[in-house]
DNA sequence: CTGACGATTCACT
DNA sequence: GTGAATCGTCAGC
């Protein structure tokens, strides 16, 4: 491992590109993500980590997406828009939850980044969380990720091509870990939709979150 | 304007 | 395993 200013700089220089995320499939792209790093660097505060377990939400036709239906409101113009942004929303009044928007304007896709392993910024994630040490509850699941990384609403539509927060990619590779797909979490309002396999974990990764097969 | 509801997490039994 | 926390969003009136 580099030293940080060297790493922060590597991981800005590898940033993923517009192309990544201007693609129909969406399940291609959250298994793609599976080993790519997610950054945030809000004033300053380098953090970023390793994606270990994501969701795909396939927009209209998706009983279990805010889009479903073409259900277009304030909150999920966002999806409507161009990718490569991002879509922050509250869940149960308390948590954020951090997506990236994916395919072409009109076609609201998007992928749920669900949980990390913590690479840098790991005092920030601390603070921020008010957790004592980093076990592996600093950034499991989607809320616990988003407060680490200090991910708030307000950062609904930023462009992740940008600087503060942005995807990228280093020379990891799952090797012998293997992705593995499960059904989505907290999803069983979806009917036969719960059912699908969306979900992409990095199999015996201890930040993977829920107890999902 | 009002009421119902979460793409969750954590403490507790 | 169960239940509470907590508030922006959305459908319905």
């Amino acid at each position: 491992m580099p030293k940080l200013n060297e790493y922060s700089l590597e991981l800005a220089d590898q940033k993923l590109p517009l192309s990544f995320y201007d693609r129909s499939n969406v399940k291609q792209i959250a298994r793609d993500l599976i080993g790519k790093i997610l950054v945030s660097d809000f004033d300053g505060q380098f953090c970023c980590g390793r994606i270990v377990e994501t969701e795909a939400y396939a927009g209209e036709t998706d009983r279990a997406s805010h889009a479903w239906n073409g259900r277009r409101t304030n909150r999920t113009a966002i999806m409507y828009g161009p990718p490569a942004k991002a879509y922050v929303y509250l869940c149960y009044g308390i948590h954020r939850l951090f997506n990236v928007v994916t395919n072409k304007a009109g076609l609201p896709h998007a992928v749920l980044v669900r949980a990390l392993e913590p690479i840098a910024g790991i005092a920030h994630m601390l603070k921020r969380t008010g957790k004592p040490r980093a076990d592996y509850t600093l950034t499991r699941g989607p809320g616990n990720l988003a407060r680490a990384l200090g991910i708030e609403l307000a950062h609904t539509g930023t462009d992740l091509t940008g600087n503060e927060l942005f995807l990228a990619s280093d020379e990891w590779q799952p090797g012998r870990h293997k992705i593995r797909t499960t059904p989505r979490i907290g999803v069983d309002y979806a009917g036969a939709d719960a059912l699908l396999k969306y979900r992409y974990i990095l199999e015996n990764n201890p930040y993977v979150s829920g107890t999902k097969k």
